[in-house]
Order: C-alpha cells, then sequence, then structure tokens
RNA sequence: GGAGGAAUACCCAAGUCUGGCUGAAGGGAUCGGUCUUGAAAACCGACAGGGCGUGCAAGCGUCGCGGGGGUUCGAAUCCCUCUUCCUCCGCCA
C-alpha cells in the first residue's frame, strides 16, 4: 500500500512513477480530494468531541457536588447529532480512501527498465549448457506417461482438471527436491524452516496484497469465516508478522518454507493445459525475508543468488530475467524471474521469482521494527522468492535429463534423497 | 458438537456487580541515581506503547483496558457480536 502521506507531498513523482506500469491512475487524484476533506473533518469532529469531553467531566464533577445538571445538559444537545453525522462521513471517506488505497499497485523502483509487457524484459545472464540430443527429446508429459509416474487421468477422477498424480519414483522425486531444497536454505543459506497453514484468512491476503484486486485467483472456502486456499507461500509467511513490531537487531529474519500452492488459473484457460507446468494445486519452497530498508537490495540480490544455487547444484541451465515495469507483479517493486530451458519447449520457462515489495505489504500488514528500545517504529521491507518451484523443478530434470531410451538420469545432488540413479521403464510393465 | 471460565500496559495483577476526581492501584522486570573498593541488598526517581490530526518545534487534541458495533452527556465497567486462550464431556489423526 502506498503512504497516503507520501501521496499528499510528492503526488506529481509518484504518478509518474506508477505510470511505468502502463495503466491508468487517475483516479488517485480523487483520493487527494477525499483526503484534504477527511482531515478537515478530522478537526472539526475533534474539536467537537473534546468540548465534549470537557462538558461530560464537567457534569460528573456537579453530581458529585449535588448541584443540577440539566443546563449543562442542554448545552451538548447538538453536539451530539452533529457527531454523528460527521463521524458517518469520515468513515466512508476512511473507506474509500483505503480501498483506492488498496487497489493501486507498487512503485516500481527506479532502476529498473522501463517496458510494456513480458517482451521488454531484460536477460541478465544464461547459466549452463543447453544439453544436446542425439534424438529428438520428448515433453515431460510423454516421458512421464511411459515411465508411470504421472497420472492424470485419475487426479482429473478425484478431483478436476490441471491436478495431478505423482506415482512411484515421480513422487518420490517431488518430496526428494522438497528436501534438497529445504537443507540447502537452512543448512547453507541461513534460513529459518517454517511448516505453514495452506488456509488463510482475508487479513492475510490484503496484507500480502492477494486481495481485494486479485481475489478471483484463489480458491475460496465456504466456510463462514472467510477463508481461502493458499495461493503461494508468500501469503502465510508475510503475515508471520503482521501487526507485530520486531526487535531491528533481530532483522533480518530470513525464513523458508514448503507450502503447497492452489491457484484458480480461471485467466489462463487453453493455457500450458498438458503436463505439470500449470496445476491448481502445486508444491513450492518459498524463501521470505523482512529486513531493514536499506539492506533490502543487498538482500535482494543475496536471495536471487540462493535460488540460482539450487539449479547449480541440480545442473540445470538456466537465465536470469529482469522485469521491465510493465510486466512487474502488483506489490512489487522489483521482480527477477529465473528461467529454466526445456527442451521440448526449445525455450525457457519461469521456474522462480524473486522480488522485493519494500514497505509495499510491511504497511498494509502493519510490520515494523524498531532500531533501538526508544526509536521510532519503521516499516521493514520485505522480500520473496521461490527456491524453487518444485513441480517445475521435476519438469526441468525429466526433460533435460532424459535419454534415448525415455529413462531420467538423477542429477547427482539429489542421488542421496532418491536412492537411485536412474527413473526409467519398468520390466514387465503391464499398465 | 455440548457445558463452563478467561482476555487490563514488557510480565503478574486490582478495578467490572454499584458507569463519572481511573489512561487505569499494587508488585515484578527494565532504565537512571544514592550508598559501596566492586557487586548484591536497601532506598530514591523514571516507566504505555502506538495510530490519527495539528504545529518549525515544545506541545496540544483525539482514539486507545482482545477486535468490531451499540446504549449514555460520559464506558475498562452496561448490551450485542466476533476472535483467541483455558477446563471438562463427546468425537478424532
Amino acid at each position: 500500500m502506498l503512504d497516503i502521506k507520501e501521496l499528499r507531498q510528492n503526488y506529481e513523482e509518484i504518478m509518474r512513477r506508477l505510470s511505468l506500469r502502463g495503466e491508468d491512475f487517475s483516479s488517485l487524484e480523487g483520493v487527494l480530494k477525499q483526503d484534504d476533506r477527511r482531515r478537515q473533518l478530522i478537526q472539526e469532529l475533534e474539536a467537537m468531541k473534546a468540548k465534549r469531553n470537557e462538558i461530560s467531566k464537567k457534569i460528573g464533577q456537579y453530581k458529585r457536588e449535588g448541584k443540577d445538571v440539566s443546563e449543562i445538559l442542554q448545552s451538548i444537545e447538538d453536539n451530539k447529532a452533529a457527531v454523528v453525522k460527521m463521524q458517518t462521513e469520515l468513515s466512508e471517506l476512511e473507506r474509500a480512501i483505503e480501498h483506492t488505497l488498496l487497489m493501486t499497485p507498487n512503485l516500481p523502483h527506479k532502476d529498473i527498465p522501463f517496458g510494456k509487457d513480458e517482451d521488454d524484459n531484460v536477460c541478465l545472464r544464461k547459466v549452463g549448457e543447453i544439453p544436446r540430443f542425439d534424438f529428438t527429446p520428448k515433453p515431460h508429459w510423454d516421458l512421464a506417461k511411459a515411465l508411470d509416474i504421472l497420472d492424470f487421468e485419475r487426479a482429473a477422477k478425484i478431483a478436476s482438471s490441471r491436478f495431478v498424480i505423482y506415482k512411484g519414483l515421480g513422487a518420490r522425486l517431488e518430496r526428494s527436491l522438497i528436501s534438497f531444497m529445504l537443507d540447502l536454505h537452512t543448512e547453507k543459506h541461513g534460513y529459518e524452516e517454517l511448516l505453514l497453514p495452506y488456509i488463510v484468512n482475508e487479513a492475510s491476503m490484503i496484507a500480502s496484497g492477494q486481495f481485494p484486486k486479485f481475489k478471483d485467483d484463489v480458491f475460496a472456502l465456504t466456510d463462514k469465516r472467510g477463508l481461502y486456499l493458499n495461493p503461494t507461500a508468500e501469503v502465510p509467511s508475510i503475515n508471520l508478522h503482521r501487526d507485530e513490531i520486531l526487535d531491528g537487531a533481530s532483522l533480518p529474519k530470513r525464513y523458508a518454507a514448503f507450502t503447497t500452492a492452489f491457484r484458480q488459473e480461471s485467466g489462463s484457460a487453453g493455457r500450458d493445459t498438458r503436463g505439470i507446468i500449470r496445476l491448481h494445486q502445486f508444491n513450492k519452497v518459498e524463501l521470505i525475508k523482512f529486513t531493514q530498508p536499506e539492506n533490502s537490495y543487498n538482500e535482494l540480490e543475496t536471495m536471487l543468488a540462493n535460488s540460482e544455487t539450487v539449479l547449480k547444484k541440480l545442473e540445470i541451465p538456466y537465465r536470469v530475467i529482469e522485469l521491465c515495469s510493465g510486466d512487474l507483479g502488483f506489490g512489487m517493486a522489483k521482480t527477477y524471474d529465473i528461467e529454466v530451458y526445456l527442451p521440448s519447449y526449445e525455450t525457457y520457462r519461469e521456474i522462480g521469482s524473486i522480488s522485493n515489495a519494500e514497505a509495499y505489504q510491511a504497511r498494509r500488514g502493519n510490520i515494523r521494527f524498531k532500531r533501538d528500545k526508544d526509536a521510532k517504529a519503521e516499516f521493514v521491507h520485505t522480500l520473496n522468492g521461490s527456491g524453487l518451484a518444485v513441480g517445475r523443478t521435476v519438469v526441468a530434470i525429466m526433460e533435460n535429463y532424459q535419454q534415448a531410451d525415455g529413462s531420467i538420469v538423477i542429477p547427482q545432488a539429489l542421488r542421496p534423497y532418491m536412492g537411485t540413479d536412474i527413473i526409467k521403464q519398468k520390466e514387465n510393465d503391464h499398465v
């Protein structure tokens, strides 16, 4: 959320930076007018309240002294109605202002490339060798079918389309990757492991930036409490410290969390319908940081490096993309995407996204810190990154490590977890 | 699911029945001081924090006793509602 005071003081500059996103934000002009009226109302209202408090105090005093109170009671009659009226107008204004601010995205960081959409993103580097095959590489769904490690038909029977069942070494591969990633980040990169609720409430959705704007993207439960299936680990983990004032000495806080994410994907009908690239339910290891503002961009770089390490150790080719202003996520000031090379697509596909939200989520979720005991509370910066998307890592391994006979070699780093170095077709397989 | 109980500042805790001099007694912790070679003890002093508004600032006002709403001139105190926690019963991995 943007700070209304900053918007008031720096209107031109903020509008200029917002416009880099390529959308229309003229509605913010109205917010300034509403804010003027709001402040005027607060002054009038508080003056009346001050008067009322004073008179009430006097009434108490008179009563104790046994004096007559009817005259003084009379004098406050008009006050009462006026207070109610002003209070009503004020809360309506506040609600309207808040709604607009909640619908307004974060300011893009000054240094990120300007652009309209993903075509203007900038490739920073390519890492790893793109595998060369002396046969035609197969897409992961074909490989999976022959190996009998993924089952889409039965998943559709049990749930619906865009779900999958992992079987045998397929399931083991997913589980191994989760452990591998968590072990790496907790043991080598200094993150603390979290295992979070998969169900979150509305306040959490608002704080992390999903609501109110992206309500259609999530699964809502019918439970009367207003609960939703977690669309990304960012939601439960950012909310870990909602409405808290953290000790500055405890920053940065670094967390790694395995979660299962659930998404409607309603805007993606027809896209990535085959395989496990885009599912309603998928697993992810997420990295989260709460930092002091001056350190957040350093922490962003190390977080990116931490995510890259996963792919380096798995020896999967990838590239790092810096998102341009027009492709930037709603709540983020700066984002790197990591994309893995997929032979069947003959291109790179996103496998992780590493972002700095600066104070945007902290303001929504009231997440602050104090530099020392007597200091004023300041908003932290929040960062989140994939470390990585597990299902897509499975895809990357299957496709990049496939052999001519359709078997899949397990990356060296993963073998201790897998207990085998290859996934191959079972003998006497009768499916 | 049923029956009870609770939520007050960093912690403990009084106040709630009977609304007003209570933005909140008392204790602990913490910080500062006296004493001491040093420390402890004892004694003295300080000790809501935060949001919002206003102001160059000091300050002033407002809101704030789990959250939200209501009654009232006035609410920690009365009413409604939600949340969380505890005890017991039932069910259950």
